[in-house]
Parts: structure tokens; C-alpha cells; sequence
DNA sequence: CGCTTTTGACCGGCGC
DNA sequence: GCGCCGGTCAAAAGCG
């Protein structure tokens, strides 16, 4: 197998693995920060990579197995990923039936007057909340860690960047883009890893409520046709996995231990920050589903999605 | 000309 | 209250 058409994924041990783009890695999640778990060998760009996250209030009972299609554009270099990690809204507010309605700017749908001028408010200045709220909430996040040699990842979107900052602690600056399509609000951060700058940590907040404008969506009726799979869908958010995320059991058990992953550096790590319950939880209505399920078969093939 | 990137300024949150 | 820091704005520059 000529490996510059494969993609290398380290597993938990150390060990690599090669796949072909067209395989899928499965990968889990090492990320225990904040909840007495360290990674082994103090990766400080990851930790604070979590942190930025509110790992604080992520929840074994949230892990996932999620299995990662790798994009073929990406394919020279190594992918990935993932983690999952959910922030309640509040910090009493783990419950699934708590819901928020914070954080949820980008329903186009069924919008309440309230709402309307909410966004009316966001649009005229963002940087002024109201008062009433308590913190500024932030949208759903899900973030994740690939190697790669080019910072902005292609994954299917237009971005514009509206600002980069430097990185405490780290020589390496962060950069922040926006979806460029209108009434889109999704965002996402860039930044390379400080102890292994071969590492590319992207982080997005949002969702999308739009498909992808340079792939066309395939049909939600099977997985996707395209031999490559293709590009950049794979690198969409992944969070549709939500539900999963709550009604499955830790792939770990209760017992889990950070020394037990065997976590290193190269090792991708991804989180995901899926603060408020929002959409799926505030109506329970199976649209929102369905369309994150949509979403989902962009990034996992319908027949993962019947696994577990 | 339209869109994107760059970059310094600004703002709010948070810890001390 | 103050300073630090992350995140965003917005004008200017760059680019095709």
C-alpha cells in the first residue's frame, strides 16, 4: 500500500495504523481533564486545549465511540479524533430534560418574537449582551485535534477569517473564522499545537444550517456514493452525534483510568462541548434529528449509525 | 469590484 | 478595582 494514499492513525498505544481514505478509524476519547485525570504525559497544549473547553463539567457518562471517515484531501497526513464532552448550560443543569434556550441563534425555524429580537440584538452588537443573561452562552463545540501541515483544514465550508490572536504559552498563533454563509453563525478556531506543532487543533462552535456549498449533499437514503468521501464532509461536525452521547454507556466502563489509554502526544484527542441541550432536547420534535442525523451521515456512514 | 486577510483596538469575563 | 486574557470588531490592505 502506497502509504502517501494512506493516512496514519496512531491508536491509544502508540502504535500506528494505516488506513486507506477510504477506511474509517475508530477512535475514542482520552480526554479526562478536570475530572482527576491527567494525560500521561502532560501534553500542556492539550490540557489547555480542554480547558478552553469547560472540561470541568464533561461527563464520563458522554463518552463516545465514534468511528472518523478520513478526507482523502487530508490523506499525506494524519487524522485524528474525537472526544466528546458536554457542558450543561448551567452548572445544575446536567439533566437531559434541562433545556436552555441559550446558545440556538442559528434556528431558522419557528423562531418566537423573543427570539427574533434576540437576534436582532445579537446582530446589532454582539459584544452587548443583555444583562438578564447570566453569561454569555456559547454555542455547542466540538473540536478536535488532526496533523496535518496546512493550519485551515479543507472541510467543505467557506470560512472568513475574522481574527487571529496569540497563544499564551504558546508560539503559535490562533486563528478565528466564521461561516461565511449568511445567517450561518458557526465559528471556528485554529491553532497548532504547542508540543507537537505538527498538530492542527480545530475547534467549532456551532451548527450549520446549511449543507455544504462545495460538496453537494448526498442523499440521506444510504451512505455516501462518493469513492472518496469526499473531502470535506468528513471534517463537519461530528456533534450529531449527540444523542449517542447521552443514551450510551461510557465506552470505558466506570473504571476507566488515565493511565489506562495510554495516551501520548501524537495521539489525536478531540472534545466536544455540547453545552446547552438545545434543539433536540427543547422540542422534541424528530425535524432536528432527522436533520442532524442528515448531518451525521456526513461524517459516519448510515450503517455506523446502526451500530450501537 | 467583491471578497478575504491582516491587525490593532476594543470589550467582557474572570481571578486576584 | 485592576489587570490579564480570550474573543470580536472593523478599517485597511491584499488578491483574483
Amino acid at each position: 500500500m502506497d502509504r502517501r494514499d494512506a493516512v496514519k492513525v496512531e491508536n491509544f498505544d502508540g502504535s500506528p495504523t494505516f488506513c486507506t481514505t477510504n477506511d474509517h478509524v475508530q477512535t475514542s476519547y482520552p480526554f479526562m481533564q478536570g475530572h482527576g485525570f491527567d494525560f500521561v504525559d502532560g501534553d500542556k497544549s492539550a490540557l489547555g486545549f480542554v480547558e478552553l473547553l469547560g472540561m470541568q463539567d464533561f461527563g464520563p457518562s458522554l463518552l463516545d465511540m465514534i468511528q472518523v471517515p478520513i478526507p482523502p484531501a487530508q490523506a499525506p497526513n494524519v487524522q485524528v479524533v474525537m472526544g466528546s464532552l458536554n457542558q450543561p448550560a448551567t452548572p445544575n443543569s446536567s439533566s437531559i430534560s434541562s433545556v436552555s434556550s441559550e446558545g440556538l441563534n442559528d434556528e431558522p425555524v419557528n423562531k418566537s418574537a423573543d427570539d427574533e429580537e434576540e437576534e436582532q440584538e445579537k446582530n446589532k452588537k454582539e459584544l452587548k449582551p443583555k444583562k438578564t443573561n447570566q453569561k454569555r452562552q456559547r454555542e455547542p463545540r466540538f473540536a478536535f485535534m488532526t496533523k496535518s501541515e496546512v493550519d485551515h483544514l479543507e472541510d467543505g465550508y467557506r470560512w472568513r477569517k475574522y481574527g487571529q490572536k496569540a497563544v499564551k504559552n504558546s508560539p503559535f498563533p490562533r486563528s478565528y473564522y466564521r461561516c461565511t454563509t449568511a445567517s450561518c453563525n458557526v465559528k471556528k478556531r485554529v491553532e497548532r499545537s504547542f508540543s507537537d506543532p505538527s498538530v492542527v487543533v480545530t475547534t467549532y462552535e456551532g451548527q450549520h444550517t446549511h449543507p455544504s456549498p462545495v460538496m453537494p449533499r448526498p442523499n440521506f437514503t444510504g451512505p455516501p456514493s462518493d469513492p472518496g468521501f469526499s473531502s470535506t464532509a468528513a471534517f463537519v461536525m461530528p456533534m450529531q452525534r449527540r444523542l449517542s452521547f447521552y443514551q450510551q454507556p461510557p465506552p470505558f466502563g466506570n473504571s476507566f483510568s488515565p493511565l489506562g489509554f495510554g495516551y501520548n502526544e501524537s495521539t489525536a484527542i478531540a472534545a466536544v462541548n455540547y453545552l446547552q441541550h438545545e434543539k433536540h432536547f427543547r422540542s422534541s420534535s424528530g425535524s432536528n434529528i432527522l436533520k442532524d442525523h442528515g448531518l451525521l451521515q456526513d461524517l459516519v456512514p448510515s450503517h455506523m449509525l446502526n451500530e450501537g
